[in-house]
DNA sequence: CGCCGGCACTTGCATTTCGCAAGCGCTGCT
DNA sequence: AGCAGCGCTTGCGAAATGCAAGTGCCGGCG
């Protein structure tokens, strides 16, 4: 947790996300977890940003840290690791939810798809249940 | 617009934002001009964080470049600068307010009211149009 | 008119973080 | 027994950050 670490600067919400995900790429893999279905190393370090090995290798460690993502041996194959969100990163939903919205509004290249951008305007609790419901499907598969 | 950076890293919506606000200071600007009313360098700069200036004078360049905020000369003192959100910077409250919510859940040491959150979850779009309304008062003024 | 303080930055330099490439250790398969 | 796949570590040059001091402009006051 940001707050039991040394360099805490304040008590505000804002900067309390920022402590754990204020950087370039932490958000990029709560992304390939809660939409892409994203569960492995290899994985996430196959996403079109081309984040580094030791790069994702620490933010996965931090993620783990602070409660948003846990970690445990693949039961099919012994040498692969399964990483999945706590209920606490799957709560971050509605806030990537609203950066969806806000990029597909402002971003001329963005690649959502307009239909994605009009259920999210029309019926946005919905849609968030099909996510965590398709993403219940993913972790039982 | 990031987009129109060399360095663009791809087209997805979580990426875009991290392009402008994927740091440890960005956002905290943004808040001080959202929510505290905040227009001047020395206010951001006296914020609990403690930004230091080179950075705060970098961020706010960036900013203005990505249509965030703007810069004007202040018409009461002409040594001083007023920095506004734009549209666009403006409609990054939904955004703010989804992360107060997840910050106030679970930041057990928090400095969000819990009258703030009460209204949070029961009347948002009201909230919002309250924080909206006081901010363009305090432009005028 | 000249000086001084406030304000918005700039600059220089030490420290930290990042990005890239190579390598390591364990596992399962053949 | 050997090899390939996977998760992760290491080393090093490059870039970003943090800190402190300095610069330039404006307004106010004597």
């Amino acid at each position: 947790m940001p707050h039991n670490s040394a360099r805490c600067r304040s008590n505000c919400p804002i900067n309390f996300v920022l402590e754990t995900f204020g950087d370039k790429w932490t958000l990029l893999i709560v992304r390939d977890l809660l939409f892409h279905g994203k569960r492995h190393y290899g994985e996430f370090l196959a996403s079109d940003e081309q984040i580094s090995t030791n790069i994702l290798a620490d933010r996965l460690q931090r993620l783990e840290r602070d409660g948003v993502v846990e970690k445990q041996a693949d039961p099919s194959h012994g040498s692969k690791v399964i990483y999945r969100l706590t209920q606490k990163g799957r709560e971050l939903l509605p806030i990537m939810l609203e950066i969806t919205a806000w990029s597909g509004k402002h971003d001329s290249r963005t690649n959502v798809p307009k239909a994605f951008l009009k259920q999210l305007a029309k019926d946005r609790p919905r849609l968030a249940a099909q996510i965590l419901d398709s993403l219940d499907e993913t972790e039982k598969g």
